[in-house]
RNA sequence: GGGCAGUUAGCUCAGCGGUAGAGCGGCUCGUUUACACCGAGUUGGUCGGGGGUUCGAUUCCCUCACUGCCCACCA
């Protein structure tokens, strides 16, 4: 390859290797490449909203999934990464409906009616669908893109409709009339989990009723929502207030809606234990058909449900002539006026209280009683067990006790949607009452179950075809909850119900990476439905990442305009660096706190170890040549023994899922120890003219950078990718183990005992490299002291004859930028106020002829001698405490002695060098 | 109301029973055989408060305070 240019230039590179790799299939997942010995490893992505943007809430996650799948790769495995994009009903349908609104094409989706509505949403899709996952292979996600799969595919389809009617059969699938959670913009029931408290100031009303039976007598009741008194079907009291209870059995006069007869207002007052003494006035009014709480009170005393409600929030006649046709809120104001005018209004009082917003269109749901298809979930206690037991995995930990508390007090999911975009719901309605008639007029056989009467008495046909005769069944107008098809991702994308290779080679997934927003919505569905159709888990490990805040720690919002879009970032820094800043910055179980900062720095990393692979490059020489154990200096031996260990620590890091402290190791690794001791240690061998030395570093040098570039290769692919083929890494190697991509070479495995015993690798040698260093950064220290500008060369002295060889302390001079470095005898003696420092060989000089000024050494080394004393001290304190000699292990008593003596040695060598000084 | 996290240097976080650490920032110096998207040096902390266990606690236990999430039908 020609000379690698100053800085890396991301762009170029990017495209040319994301196409190579795409070309090469190189992300292909093969079934029939599985074996014993080439094991499978899979991941299914979670399918982002087809016509959503990346947002870097994406980046973390799928960066994560991504080093899995490389380092998978890497390992041997046969990698099945495997993308696809979900139809996310109501978000989808939302915005298409929004644009043709705002585009002045309908001013209701009505106007279009179902057929040319969906016509348009799949034209959106086809249009927008495919920009998500064109920004996914901009950040180097590995995904085998030929199994693209979408949640309304017709195979996929297929799927969700299969699941629907099993369901449906075994009787887990039913439709009943319940409160539900009502959204007034879109028009659609919602599931519990698509419902956000929040916490509202608002006011509790305080109005009176007259008791029917004893005019004259009033009772106080507290209410949020006084414009639900028309549909006040009672009162309730707590059966055991001394102050309501001998009332009840007696009736109200329902104040609204007030032009109604007064006999047809007369409400009856209850007793129930739900109503609290404490909270209000203790009377409460009950709306069963407006209110969770007060629809159960309905059933327990049979009280009638009157919706005094429109789909949309706004009142119906049954409120009143008055409040009909207002939104609920110009209601509520309404109501309070209408009760001041009849003289029953006492107060309002501010109350904060929590309410039910819708997620999507985040306005306040509506609890509704509506006609809904509702699902008992299947397979609960074993997806329970499954993780109880461990032997599901969550990471971090803590959230198997989130999942675990969900299982336990798991409700039925309403999962009917009256929404066009989604999977229309497979059943159909007779018109008639007897269930033979319906039998006979289907046309077909029925399978056991699909014929089924239900809670109304409406007889309802559920199968995968339409009834024969379609002026006696009308189909169900409803689709299903988009979670409804997500849950079966794992084994829908995969070819089920057929038993195809890839569901036997992959099949359960290996890892799931994905929020801890959608554990209900999703993954604890996703377990069950692995469980009731698989008969296994879908997924062996679930990692859970953290929510990408702004650095003040706020979520990101597209109002806060916090959200910074990440395909700019990418063409600002490149994605690895993208990559690498979000992996750097985002420790398990934690939120990440964003900032371009971050990325800046990835950016900066990149032009490292760039540049360090441009600086090997220069060199020139044989490429991985054998290293020669007799040439190996202590700086050799020491990079290659810190190498041994980062390898052995970013392995562990990452079999548990710590990314951040894996690429935290590398950072430091790399930057610190290879860069800036190792290569500038080096220049010495570098320069000095023998060959074989010169050659043998360059082998060493080689040795490190392969091994570093395969380790960072999961983090930062694109630039590891253009450096193994740039130093020519990939030349001698099988074209399925990294000669054709770095991604199929081996992950590094540490040195291990041969390796080390061959080229006699032992603690000693890091010891000594180390004290060298030690002297080094005495030297530095020095300069820094006398202000000595770090290109200023000066000449060093280091009482330690014989202790160094004459390489090393060329090694020591170079990191120093010294003109010299003399090694003297004991004997020496240093003039009088020589600036001194103490080092594991002995002291340092720096002799400067008289330019130090005496008494500014001397109060350094008085400093240095307190810092000492002080260290002294406390080590004497506790060797003199015996409790602590007699109480602490024997091992730790004998680590304070030797500090002792250290700290002694210590102090009586800087007390000597001082004395010397006069 | 219940549960779960967190509170360590100006900022972001590591450490989790035996001399307080990293990165970023700040400050000083610097065109040394890659790299100023750099190098060298340096400044920053009674480890949220209070108890307890221990020879010894940032680290274990209790308690309080604050912050953030999740769950819960108090109208």
């Amino acid at each position: 390859m020609s000379e690698l240019p100053k800085t890396y230039e991301p762009q170029a590179i990017e495209e040319k290797w994301y196409a190579q790799w795409l070309n090469d299939g190189c992300f292909e997942g093969r079934a029939e490449r599985v074996s014993a010995k080439r094991p499978a490893y899979s991941i299914v992505i979670p399918p982002p909203n087809v016509t959503g943007v990346l947002t870097l809430g994406h980046v973390l996650n799928n960066t994560i999934q991504d080093i899995l799948a490389r380092r998978a790769r890497m390992l041997g495995k046969e990698v099945l990464w495997l993308p696809g994009t979900d139809h996310a009903g109501i978000a989808t349908q939302t915005v298409v409906e929004r644009t043709l609104k705002k585009q002045g094409v309908i001013r209701h989706r009505d106007d279009l009616g179902r057929e040319a509505f969906l016509e348009r949403v799949w034209e959106w899709k086809e249009k927008h669908g495919g920009i998500i996952i064109q920004q996914l292979k901009k950040l180097g996600a590995s995904c085998d893109w030929n199994r693209e799969r979408f949640t309304m595919d017709s195979e996929y389809s297929a799927c969700v409709q299969r699941v629907f009617i099993d369901l449906f059969q075994k009787g887990s699938i039913y439709r009943g009339k319940r409160m539900v959670n009502w959204c007034p913009v879109s028009h659609t029931a919602l599931s519990d989990e698509e419902v956000v408290m929040k916490s509202q100031q608002g006011s509790l009303t305080h109005f009176r009723v007259e008791i029917a039976e004893r005019p004259g007598t009033f009772l106080t009741i507290a209410t949020t929502r006084p414009e639900t008194i028309p549909g006040d079907s009672a009162v309730a009291v707590h059966p055991e207030d001394p102050r309501y209870s001998a009332f009840i059995g007696l009736h109200v006069i329902r104040p609204l809606p007030a032009e109604m007869p007064r006999e047809q207002r007369l409400i009856p007052i209850v007793g129930d234990t739900h109503v609290e003494f404490g909270f209000g006035t203790g009377v409460l009014k009950v709306t069963p058909a407006h209110d969770r709480a007060d629809f159960e009170i309905g059933q327990r005393h049979g009280l009638p449900a009157l919706d005094v409600m429109n789909p949309d929030g706004t009142m119906n006649s049954l409120a009143g002539a008055e409040l009909a046709g207002k939104d609920r809120f110009e209601a509520r104001a309404l109501a309070i006026q209408k009760l001041q005018e009849l003289g029953l209004f006492e107060k309002d009082e501010p109350h904060q209280s929590n309410v039910g917003f819708s997620e999507r269109a985040d306005v306040p749901i509506e609890p509704r009683l509506s006609q809904q298809w509702f699902l008992r979930y299947p397979s609960v206690p074993s997806s329970r067990e499954v993780v109880r037991s461990g032997q599901m995995r969550f990471f971090p930990e803590r959230w198997a006790k989130v999942y675990d508390h969900w299982m336990e007090g798991i409700q039925d999911w309403c999962i009917s949607r009256q929404l066009w975009w989604g999977h229309r719901i497979p059943v159909w309605y007779f018109r008639g009452k007897d269930p033979e008639n319906a039998r006979q007029s289907l046309g077909f056989e029925t399978e056991e179950g699909a014929l089924r009467v239900l809670e109304d008495g409406t007889v309802a046909y559920c199968g995968d075809r339409a009834p024969g005769d379609n002026q006696l069944w009308e189909q169900d107008s409803d689709v299903l909850d988009t979670w409804f098809s997500s849950w079966l991702w794992p084994f829908a994308t995969m070819g089920w119900p057929q038993s195809t290779e890839t569901l036997k080679a992959f099949y359960p997934t290996t890892d799931l990476v994905t929020g801890p927003d959608i554990i209900f919505f999703w993954v604890a569905r996703m377990i069950m439905a692995g469980f009731e159709y698989m008969g296994e888990l879908p997924f062996r490990n679930v990692y859970f990442t953290g929510i990408i805040r702004d650095k003040q720690g706020r979520k990101m919002s597209k109002s806060l305009g916090n959200s910074p879009d990440p395909l700019d970032l990418i063409s600002k820094f490149g994605a690895d660096a993208l990559r690498f800043g979000v992996m750097r910055s985002a420790p398990l179980g934690q939120d990440v706190l964003f900032d371009e900062k971050n990325v800046e720095l990835g950016r900066n990393f990149c032009t490292k170890l760039w540049n360090a692979c441009r600086f090997r490059q220069m060199q020139g020489g044989a490429v991985e040549a054998e290293i020669r154990s007799e040439f190996l200096s202590s700086e050799d031996k020491w990079i290659l023994l810190r190498l041994d260990r980062t390898i052995q620590e970013v392995s562990a890091a990452l079999e548990e899922y710590r990314f951040s402290d894996a690429a935290q190791t590398l950072y430091r690794f790399f930057w610190n120890e290879y860069c800036d001791w190792y290569v500038e240690a080096s220049k010495a061998v570098l320069t000095s003219g023998e060959e074989a030395r010169r050659e043998n570093t360059l082998a060493v040098i080689d040795f490190v950078l392969a091994h570093t570039l395969r380790l960072f290769h999961p983090f930062m692919p694109f630039i590891t990718e253009e450096l193994w083929h740039g130093l020519g890494f990939h030349q001698e190697l099988p074209s399925d183990q990294g000669g054709r991509s770095i991604q199929f070479a081996h992950w590094p495995k540490p040195l291990g005992e041969d390796f080390l015993a061959h080229y006699g690798l032992l603690p000693e040698d890091e010891v000594r490299a180390n004290a060298k260093f030690d002297v080094v950064l005495a030297g530095r220290g020095l300069r820094r002291d006398f202000n000595l500008a770090s290109n200023k060369k000066v000449a060093f002295v280091l009482q330690a004859q014989g202790a160094l060889s004459e390489e090393e302390c060329e090694v020591i001079r170079l990191l120093l930028n010294a003109e010299s470095l003399e090694l003297v005898s004991s004997g020496w003696a240093a003039p009088r106020g020589t600036p001194t420092a103490l080092t594991p060989f002995g002291p340092l000089f720096l002799p400067l002829e008289g330019l130090v000024d005496m008494a500014a050494e001397r109060e350094r080394l008085g400093k240095e001698i307190a810092k000492i004393q002080q260290e002294l001290i406390k080590v004497r304190a506790k060797l003199s405490n015996d409790t602590f000699v007699q109480g602490a292990p024997a091992a730790v008593v004998q680590e304070h002695r030797q500090r002792e003596t250290d700290w002694l040695a210590k102090l009586t060598e800087l007390q000597r060098i001082r004395e010397a000084l006069g």
